[in-house]
RNA sequence: GGGCGAUUAGCUCAGUUGGUUAGAGCGCUUGCUUGACAUGCAAGAGGUCACUGGUUCGAUCCCGGUAUCGCCCACCA
């Protein structure tokens, strides 16, 4: 083995290996039971970054601990056409060649954007590959393929059935630089610092003027009313009278609404129906018609003004103001801070734009999908999102799904150019079913992308049709994404598995964090400070990359990334990797694991690394089921570094290098293969690639029939605790071993002692017991401290002139002819010391309290007495050590 | 405007069903080319757990308030 784990070659290998032995397939034929997970498919033409790397990591480590711990484990992959995104990026290349989408046509555009799929579509998957994905790649599908399609048209031509589904003339968010309508939830709303302006309107038929307050005056060509408080005594006799339009010199009346507030600017509210949703809903309370004086684009057009005719709408609105100022109709301008909607795909200013366009009913949809989360039988991790996801629902709008873009599902809807009738079908109709007429034309636009979205769970698994895999897998088990797509995607597959599947798609739902730097910018190609996970790969492997953001990921908090979070993972895999190589350079010849030792013997350290394993086996395992996997990869971290690496094999060392006792090194061996077997299998699900190099390399070197139960880590089993091998006593004797030897350990290097000096240590125990756990230990006591001899006597009498230092009761000595320096044994003493009589003081004043004695459980004030004496006694002994040191 | 989260070591963050002397990684100091690993080993320094009231025998943890930062939602133009 390499003395550095090198991942690069490794981990392509094995994933072809898992890939070509079609390891990653569920079955949908098996008997076990299933465990299923969709992926969120990543946009076709997107490129991997960190978040689809937290994001794959955790799904994959879900899949992969189900697969070991006996399910038939399917984790779906595809990816998502996503409509607008899309078609821009494929619009921003033709730009290049000065061309637009008309230039071509919409036939040969779509070709074009497929081939663009193709080419990019590969680029993500490769990317999830080289992350360690273990995704049923024989399963992949695509919002656009066929069968996903066909789901799509069945599903709308239902809904409009049911009358979920209508078409009309709304009031939509309006992208006009990807001149398409938006749902409410693709419009961003992001605070700005705007401007508040007061403009006189002045009266018809007397002198005087209403003062109105706008945030966008170049509106105001299109005000059809101004509108007051019904109950606004300022204006309550106006109301009915008419105003003249400035610039555009229209007459247009005082109307009376509730909806005025009456509190905010003026209390008189310019009315623009055409292009402002609220204004929209007065205008039909109040029969206006709108006038639209904005086109696709959001330049100026309709009944107004030549000179603004083709202005785009914020120099209009410069222009207006520049305007009235002339007039002396400015009264006057305010800052104002205020949320502006933002287009989610280009950050494009949305336009409110009145328009014919297609709406699901939503309100009949969400019953369901509420309920479930109210009665608890979704889950939400972290839970506070449920609070969230309720109020969405409880509140819900329509949903506006077309789209005036090219590229997505076309909606299945004809118009009979004969007859004027709608046809709405799966099929593309070849007759007029009511006129018989063949002259009808489709809608023009396409559905939202998060139309085909929200069935995926149960589309992708061949919804209508092809019921084996569908039975199989669904409903999925979990559903693993960013808490930013909730609404988007998550809530509505939940409406869409109950109405159109009755079962819910999933039960429970991780919503991870966001992925940020480190001053907590989001991380995105824009920003430019995002960190290539390929980069992170090819440096330091999937593995290290993998294992690095799961450990210091809490469950739903934000992640904070910089170059060297990944060294963590990096320097565990080297770590992990080096102690497999020492345990297997050990082995000469081919080792028969004959399994663990019978209980008689095993030694005190193979008792302690067995009940810590068994631990935590137990504690990993609860983590993982419980999503809280940074804890598991702590714990993992912990006993593999800290007790395997740094203690176990350390004290197994000289039985590995040995070669007298034939029956300790098979001991050893045994111990530490069994060990570092379940470590790698534990591993596995954070770091599929190390785990399985190092397994294949252990069974050439070890015949390990009774314990890796599989050729592949991947499909062995996952180590279940045993309980009867977690032992609490040995596990609290050895920490005082360790105290002890750290003890000895600090007076070394405090008093600059060089590795090769050797000292005899006399250890004095508090009590027999002591006494007998640590007799055992001697040799090992010389090992980890460098020493020649250690002497362990209730009875000794400690030198004068040593180190010294007081552990649990239990007094320890370092000799060192001449090398100790009393003065700096002294001062620690006298540090000990007065930390000790800190401590002493706070347990007293805590246990003279009479009412804690009164009111605490037994229990707790029998500990805090027993706590009392012994640190007594710790005191005591430390003062006998500093007088000893001043005589 | 409503809701939610955060505030713990120099930095980035865990944690606590309320109970010994609050943890990790990185960074820092000191000593180590010790026969797995310098991507390493050993030892050490470093925290009034944001502030403020309350509940409690006991609060970093529970409750109220304040401050700062962040997120989500929202049709006051």
């Amino acid at each position: 083995m390499e003395k550095q784990y090198n991942p690069v070659s490794v981990e392509d290998k094995w994933y072809a290996i898992w890939t070509e032995k079609k390891l990653f397939h569920g079955d949908e034929f098996s008997k076990k039971p299933k465990y299923s997970i969709v992926i969120p498919p990543p946009n076709v033409t997107g490129i991997l970054h960190m978040g689809h790397a937290l994001n794959n990591t955790i799904q994959d480590i879900l899949i992969r601990f189900k697969r070991m711990t006996g399910y038939e484990a399917m984790w779906m992959p595809g990816t998502d056409h996503a409509g607008i995104a899309t078609q821009n990026v494929v619009e921003k290349k033709l730009a290049k060649e000065n061309k637009t989408r008309h230039d071509l046509g919409r036939e040969a555009f779509l070709k074009e954007v497929w081939k663009w799929k193709e080419q990019y579509h590969a680029t993500i998957t490769n990317q999830l590959k080289k992350l360690g994905s273990s995704c049923d790649w024989d399963r992949e599908r695509f919002t656009m393929d066929e069968g996903l399609s066909k789901a799509v048209r069945k599903v709308f031509v239902q809904l409009y059935n049911e009358g979920l589904i209508y078409r009309g003339k709304y009031i939509i968010n309006w992208c006009p630089r990807c001149q398409t309508a938006l749902s409410d939830e693709e419009a961003e709303h992001k605070e700005s610092n705007g401007k508040l302006y007061h403009f006189k309107y002045p009266f018809k038929n007397k002198e005087g003027f209403v003062i109105v307050a706008t945030t966008r005056p170049e509106t105001m060509l299109g005000d059809t009313a101004v509108a007051v408080n019904p109950s606004d005594e300022r204006y309550k006799d106006l109301i009915g009278q008419m105003l003249v339009l400035p610039l555009v010199n229209r007459e247009i009346p005082i109307i009376a609404d509730d909806f005025v507030d009456k509190e905010f600017g003026t209390g008189a509210v310019k009315v623009t129906p055409a292009h402002d949703p609220n204004d929209f809903q007065m205008g039909l309370r109040h029969k206006m018609t709108p006038i639209v004086i904005m086109d696709e684009t959001a330049h100026m057009t309709g009944p107004i003004p030549q000179q603004y005719i083709g202005t785009d709408r914020f120099a209009c609105r410069k222009q207006i103001v520049a305007d009235l100022e002339a007039l002396g109709l400015v009264e006057k301008i305010e800052d104002h801070t205020h949320a502006v909607g933002q287009c989610y795909r280009c950050a494009t200013v949305v336009e409110p734009y009145y328009s014919n366009q297609w709406f699901v009913k939503m309100k009949p949809l969400a019953e369901g999908a509420l309920a479930a989360a109210v009665d608890g039988k979704i889950t939400i991790y972290p839970e506070r999102w449920k609070k969230t996801y309720i109020d969405w629902m409880e509140n819900i709008r329509d949903w506006c799904i077309s789209r005036q873009i090219w590229w997505g599902h076309r909606i299945p809807v004809w118009y009979c150019k004969e007859c004027g009738k709608t046809i709405v079908a799966e099929e593309t109709p070849s007759e007029c079913p009511y006129c018989r007429s063949f002259d009808m034309t489709q809608d023009e636009d396409v559905l939202d992308t998060w139309f085909s979205s929200w069935l995926w769970p149960f589309s992708t698994l061949g919804w209508p049709q092809d019921k084996k895999a569908l039975q199989k897998f669904y409903p999925t088990d979990v559903l693993v994404t960013a808490p930013e797509i909730l609404f988007f995607w998550v809530a509505r597959m939940i409406m869409a598995g109950l109405h159109f599947t009755d079962t819910l798609p999933f039960t429970d739902v991780i919503l991870h964090g966001t992925v940020r730097d480190k001053t907590g910018r989001k991380m995105s190609k824009s920003l430019g400070n995002s960190i290539d996970p390929l980069e992170i790969i090819s440096v330091s492997g999937a593995d290290a990359l993998r294992f690095s953001l799961i450990v210091i990921t809490a469950q739903g908090a934000d992640v904070f990334l910089s170059k060297d979070t990944f060294d963590i993972g990096r320097n565990f895999g080297n770590k992990l990797w080096n102690a497999s190589r020492f345990l297997l350079e050990n082995i000469k010849t081919k080792h028969v694991f004959t399994g663990l030792p019978s209980s008689a013997s095993l030694s005190a350290f193979d008792k302690w690394i067995l009940s810590r394993l068994n631990t935590t086996v137990a504690e990993v395992s609860k983590a993982i089921e419980a999503y809280r996997f940074n804890e598991a990869a702590h714990l993992l971290y912990d006993f593999t570094w800290r007790d395997f690496c740094d203690w176990y094999i350390e004290a197994k060392k000289a039985d590995l290098y040995q070669t007298e006792d034939n029956a300790r090194m098979e001991n050893a061996l045994n111990t530490c293969s069994w060990v570092l077997g379940n470590i790698l299998k534990l591993l596995h699900p954070i770091m599929p690639f190390i785990t399985e190099e190092i397994y294949s390399t252990l069974r050439e070197k070890i015949d390990y029939s009774s314990l890796l139960d599989s050729e592949y880590i991947m499909t062995s089993s996952y180590p279940k605790a045993n309980e009867s091998l977690v032992n609490p006593v040995i596990e609290k004797e050895f920490s005082l071993l360790k105290d002890v030897i750290t003890a000895i350990r600090t007076i070394r290097s405090e008093n600059n002692i060089p590795p090769d000096k050797k000292g005899r240590a006399i250890i004095v125990p508090s009590s027999q017991e002591n006494a007998d756990l640590l007799c055992p230990h001697i040799t090992e006591i010389n090992m980890f401290c460098r020493l020649n001899e250690t002497i362990i006597d209730l009875k000794a009498q400690g030198p004068k002139f040593s180190g010294q230092a007081v552990v649990m009761g239990n007094q320890v000595y370092l000799e060192l002819a001449g090398l100790i320096d009393i003065s700096v044994e002294k001062d620690r003493i006298k540090k000990e010391i007065a930390k000790t009589e800190k401590f002493v003081e706070s347990t007293k004043a805590r246990l003279s309290n009479p009412s804690f004695a009164d009111k605490a459980p037994a229990d707790v004030v029998a500990k805090e007495k027993e706590k009392l004496a012994g640190i007594i006694e710790n005191l005591e002994k430390l003062k006998l050590s500093l007088k000893a040191l001043e005589e």
